[in-house]
DNA sequence: CATTATATTGTATAAATATACAAACCGATT
DNA sequence: AATCGGTTTGTATATTTATACAATATAATG
């Protein structure tokens, strides 16, 4: 009985994290779906292993249950103040959104940034204390930085 | 069929709350065992049902899935630098570790050390940039304060 | 007060997830 | 090449969790 490997366990992971950062996905039958969907041959129980592996959470939210990575879910976990306080200053020119954070805090921040979804953002670059934000298209700059300012410090 | 009511939603979420800050617990029939050692009578379907209204969330400590409560979860994913980043200064007398944050932050730093497990203190006292740690005992303050500046600054 | 609407509860069971076990695979060693 | 130990995989199924439904309790309304 010879086994069917069509799809590596490190490449059925990778498939896994990149669904999870995309989808609010509830069950194990549900990623096995979307990733059948994408030809990609795979039972419950694999699911179930690298969900385990990788340390998957179950949360809450709204009433619904998911599945998220835990790095992920540092953006629902970080208590909104604690934000608050790391940044100086939010300002925007025709092309870019420049956040001020205290010192040392760039790359944090900006990777939460990063982990927001419904943000019209290409990504960003932070140094120790600045991040530059790339957005979508620069004719929205100004909804964009409303966005972020209602984000971080509302 | 009078259903047999012995404990309030209200209590009984409350119980579980406590014995979830309290325990590593993994699955619903542990919960339901142990509220049941403490004579509360509970079936396994009232127990998901408020573990839902809770919003608690299932991760996996160490290879192990455990139930949290959303605000005991925080500790687990706020990013050490962020917590590095408020915090100022560690010092101690007799009889308090003494912990001076950036302004503003005394409240969601002192929260995350309630929540932390392990550190032999009574509780703490929170204003706006300083909090007071209460030791367990004042004999062995030094040790805790070092618990406390490498939890916090290492 | 009576009536209606909504929420809660328990039983039974469906759905979701994890485990046991055996077989296959893989890398290292001889 | 064969052997060994450890890991992975799939099938079957055990375990865990959530839902459907009916009954009961509670809240709201007139």
């Amino acid at each position: 009985m010879p086994r069917k490997k069509h799809y590596s366990s490190t490449d059925l992971s990778a498939s896994i994290q990149g669904l999870l950062e995309k989808k609010a996905v509830g069950t194990q039958e549900e990623i096995r779906d979307a990733l059948l969907k994408k030809g990609i041959p795979v039972n419950q129980v694999r699911v179930s292993r690298i969900l385990h592996k990788l340390g998957a959470i179950k949360m809450n939210e709204d009433g619904k249950i998911v599945y998220r990575l835990p790095s992920d879910a540092e953006k629902y976990f970080v208590p909104k103040e604690i934000l608050k306080k790391l940044i100086s200053r939010i300002t925007h020119n025709e092309s870019l959104v420049v956040i001020q954070t205290v010192s040392g805090s760039g790359q944090v921040v900006a990777r939460l940034l990063d982990l927001t979804k419904n943000l019209d953002i290409l990504g960003t670059v932070a140094g120790d204390d600045t991040i530059f934000v790339a957005p979508k298209t620069t004719k929205n700059i100004e909804t964009l930085f409303k966005k972020i300012y209602n984000l971080l410090l509302n």
